[in-house]
DNA sequence: TACAAATAAGAAAACGTTTTCTATACATAA
DNA sequence: TTATGTATAGAAAACGTTTTCTTATTTGTA
């Protein structure tokens, strides 16, 4: 008798004060852990009278049941991974705030990674993620690391890569069209009658990068003017970066007139360097850049931007990998999302009919 | 026999291809699977024979331990939850990067959400972390949550608060001498012989928005300038907030002629209400901002503003939280660390080049 | 009336680790 | 020699869930 007895509480758990568990529901509403875990999951039948029990009691003890352990057992987690390259860009923090809006109401959580742009920093933290045992990871692919992002999708983790498109056929994708908005950008400023045009490209690996130098090559071949090697300066998608480079423009025997920057923090870079040079914008130099931020209407003259619809690109991927996850099987597809000039004056329209304010709450 | 074999098999797990776990290391490396936690784990004796053949099978096998049964058993999580009030806030990813720079060394996961500075929205994303079973939980709190985070440090997890001080005594906490900061602004203002200063505040219930406006008005005080409450305004630390609160303010009889707004999204709608009047800064009118941000030196002119040590709150609020966790029962201590007025030009600072900034770090 | 099907709930197994307990071999000290 | 300690490594328990397996009860149908 007694030894039975010891037996069945051997599973009781008396806990520290504090933490309650699952064992403790089920003691206070007197039925089994089962029961108490099928009412909190809330799926499966269970009498009406025992339901109440037991939500009452958890109630009471402020009860919630340990992710560790779910996930264990479950063997899939409701935490996704996140790893951006730069999270001190206002681009990727309007993308992650577009990816928590769809995640946070699907009930995921998300753990954030920081790759600054390295990839061995990159891969130590995927194969964090693929420890913690994530559903699936959204990331900006640095390069090199293809084989690794192979072995996880074939050991069951999604991926979604947004921002670049690594040119893989086993993840999906979330891109802009960064030709095309390049070549608008370019043919905006050609139009205004400006022909000798510079631009500011990021990293000759990324395929934004490359993307948007490719439209910004068409733009000038569509319009006739020569393409002069001296004016196109690859730097690294960061504010000190385009700072430099629009000094080693302006140093230049023959200047640009006009320039297009490809991202947003080397086009803080470069007005400052035209700043520090009091050059009028744009009278004696025209600018555009490449992704619309808070502050390109709180500049003085206000920044021509391409426009891009990050936290859509955020919600698009978020939604993309909450798909797959239901369905893994269904076949990967690349979403490209479109890109939108916005004109306003520092590129030397005269007609700035469209000024708006960027962000309004 | 047979009987036999099979009851021991019975933990061998054979597994579907890919996820790989401990006991298939085990199996390739012929020890048991105690030895292999050892050698993983490397902290305790296990003979160099067997750990260089554990090691072997673990790399041939990309084994890497699963997270969650690891955190289970140990009941301990090397995953710590960071809630931001708003991630698109610059001054915020700069805490955070601070944060994920610690934490990432001592080899910490971040779990993100966003509380969009909504308690209830807060309150979720607590209980989540709860479940989630992080070690601690750094937090720009909001009110209203004050008996559920004391119950969460009962529980044993650790908070420590940043930017705002919630006046709570059972966590640690990390802010800036906001009071100082907006003294000096003001002062800064006032010295350039600014009589009618105006100044765009928060949230009223902010204690961030709170202290800096108590240092705006003591600088009046000091400089015996008067007081007109009409140069008050409230808002919402958003970029639209900032522009209707400079509208108000322009639109008054008497409007002031300089102002100083709160932080760092507000005063890029500040900027953009005045540039839409064509005011010159700051011959017309002069602007100093809380928050010195990347696009401080893009601008023309460009911006004088108090220069908070985001990057360093991240830091130091992550070293409280590892202290903590290392002794969880040393006093709960507050740091505060300094701001520093950078001079610039919008605050019309050219005109008088006597003045530099007070401080000592 | 009897038998199958459906409902409800407990018992027990399983998830993949870490760690305690136990056992062996070998060295050292009494 | 015997006792004691130490280095090494396997067996088994434990962490807190979810879910399968059982069992008991109720309902429906031939």
């Amino acid at each position: 008798m007694i030894e039975k007895k010891k037996k069945q509480q051997k599973q009781e758990h008396e806990q520290a004060e504090g933490k309650n568990n699952i064992f403790q529901v089920a003691k206070l509403s007197g039925v089994s852990i089962a029961t108490v875990s099928r009412v909190m999951s809330g799926k499966v039948y269970v009498s009406s009278e025992l339901t109440s029990r037991v939500k009452k009691a958890a109630l009471t003890l402020g009860y919630c049941p340990n992710r560790s352990a779910s996930n264990l057992r479950k063997r899939v987690s409701k935490t996704i991974g996140v790893i951006i390259s730069d999270i001190e860009n206002p681009f990727f923090t309007s993308v992650i705030r577009g990816i928590e809006t769809i995640l946070y109401d699907a009930g995921y959580s998300l753990l954030f990674c920081n790759s600054d742009e390295d990839p061995k920093r990159e891969k130590t933290h995927l194969s964090i993620l693929r420890a913690e045992d994530v559903a699936g990871i959204i990331l900006t692919p640095t390069k090199n690391n293809n084989e690794f992002c192979k072995s996880l999708v074939e050991s069951g983790i999604q991926l979604v890569a947004i921002d670049r498109s690594p040119g893989m056929d086993y993840m999906d994708g979330v891109t802009v069209k960064n030709k095309k908005g390049a070549f608008e950008a370019t043919s905006h400023l050609a139009q205004l009658g400006y022909q000798r045009i510079g631009i500011i490209c990021g990293p000759k690996q990324t395929s934004t990068s490359v993307e948007r130098l490719e439209g910004f090559k068409e733009a000038l071949l569509h319009h006739n003017l020569v393409l002069d090697q001296k004016l196109i300066i690859y730097s690294d998608f960061r504010q000190m970066g385009g700072y430099k480079a629009m000094q080693t423009l302006l140093d230049l025997e023959f200047p640009p007139i006009a320039v297009m920057v490809s991202n947003n923090l080397m086009t803080l870079g470069a007005l400052q360097a035209i700043h520090e040079r009091n050059l009028k914008i744009p009278d004696q130099i025209a600018i555009v850049g490449f992704d619309d931020m808070p502050w390109a209407t709180s500049l003085q003259p206000s920044l021509t931007a391409v426009a891009q619809p990050a936290f859509d690109i955020g919600t698009t991927a978020a939604q993309l990998l909450l798909e797959r996850l239901k369905d893994p099987t269904r076949s990967y597809r690349q979403v490209v999302l479109d890109t939108k000039l916005m004109v306003r004056t520092s590129s030397g329209s005269k007609m700035n009919l469209l000024i708006k304010p960027v962000n309004e709450t």
